[in-house]
DNA sequence: CATTTTGTTCAAAAAAACTTGAACAATTTC
DNA sequence: GAAATTGTTCAAGTTTTTTTGAACAAAATG
């Protein structure tokens, strides 16, 4: 039943433990989270499994963070959306286990994708609503107005779009300390 | 006392009042400050002066926008130190005016200030942190393991540092649409 | 096919973020 | 210098977001 009875030492808890420089780590990544607008308990999730070279299963991670299962499942369905994680292979084990994407430029991708792309998209339709809206300015005056407003916005739109290819290009660049760098 | 005596009519309220596609403008910036991580209130007062041409007092923005003296002064004082939105002088007025600054690497600039270079820094501090706490790790293979954490952090760290200057540049270019472009 | 294992869902609880407004400070006016 | 004007602060109230955990579904096990 447990692994540690082969130790003979019959040892009744705690698998494992989260390290102080973990913890740290894990605090860290919190924080980012945070200011990603992410729910804390993601940037735990992300912190753990990046600090470990051996993937973990869901319930392992709800032990080690002291989360709760629905932290975890929603964390970690999140996470592996935005390709943060990726489920490995687990040979002999029902469970499904994660390791953490440590590629900056996959990072940096999957967030520009789930996060500044349909905002993009959201503006086209914005500006849309705008130009319709318009037709119905009271005044001569305000109808100018709006016509230079909804043409500044067109500009930035324009300006976001352009620089998103350049971030990706340039996280991209010289992603050395990673083994193998496949793609 | 009323401005609008002069008209004849002897309207008893409403200067001024939001338009259609305004509300629209205001909501698309109540929108982009929260993906921003500001508060909505921030963003309802940035669109309201990015919409007009003559500068509006707290006041007025608090009439217009119907939110309270807290909001509209701590929004105001937020978006001037971001840089997003400036006081003008005021001929013959005790109360400070105010209108919003369009240029978009301006305002790229300012929340990458404000936003961006302090977590940078806050990064510094954390690399510290963790390389100390290495110290107390338990084992030689939690140590090494610890110390390649580490050093991926360094380098994502310093590549998120080259980024910047890059996005500062690239929103830079081509600043049309802005009458002058001082600066 | 009953049971166990694994993971999801979602309503309710808890926590965090934002807003409000009354009290206060600073300045100007008369 | 009393009163009015303008703006700030912050504790308390409100809203929004996140977390929890029990109920449920799906799949494997025996």
């Amino acid at each position: 039943m447990n692994a540690f009875s082969v130790t003979g030492k019959e040892l009744p808890e705690k698998v494992d433990v989260i390290e102080e420089w973990e913890g740290a780590v894990i605090d860290l990544f919190l924080n980012a989270a945070n200011s990603f607008g992410l729910p804390k308990s993601y940037g735990q999730i992300y912190g753990l499994l990046f600090c470990r070279d051996e993937p973990l299963a869901m319930d392992e991670i709800m032990d080690l963070l002291q989360i709760s299962k629905g932290s975890a499942s929603q964390g970690l369905r999140a996470l592996r959306q935005l390709g943060a994680i990726s489920p490995t292979y687990a040979p002999g084990d029902r469970k499904e286990h994660f390791v953490a994407e440590i590629r900056l430029r996959k990072l940096v991708n999957g967030f520009l994708r789930e996060q500044a792309d349909p905002h993009l998209d959201k503006g086209v339709a914005r500006l849309k609503q705008i130009e319709e809206l318009l037709k119905n300015s009271k005044s001569r005056d305000s109808h100018s107005r709006g016509l230079r407003r909804h043409e500044i916005l067109s500009g930035w739109h324009r300006q976001m779009s352009r620089l998103l290819p350049w971030v990706k290009m340039i996280v991209g660049k010289s992603d050395r300390l990673s083994p193998k760098n496949k793609d």
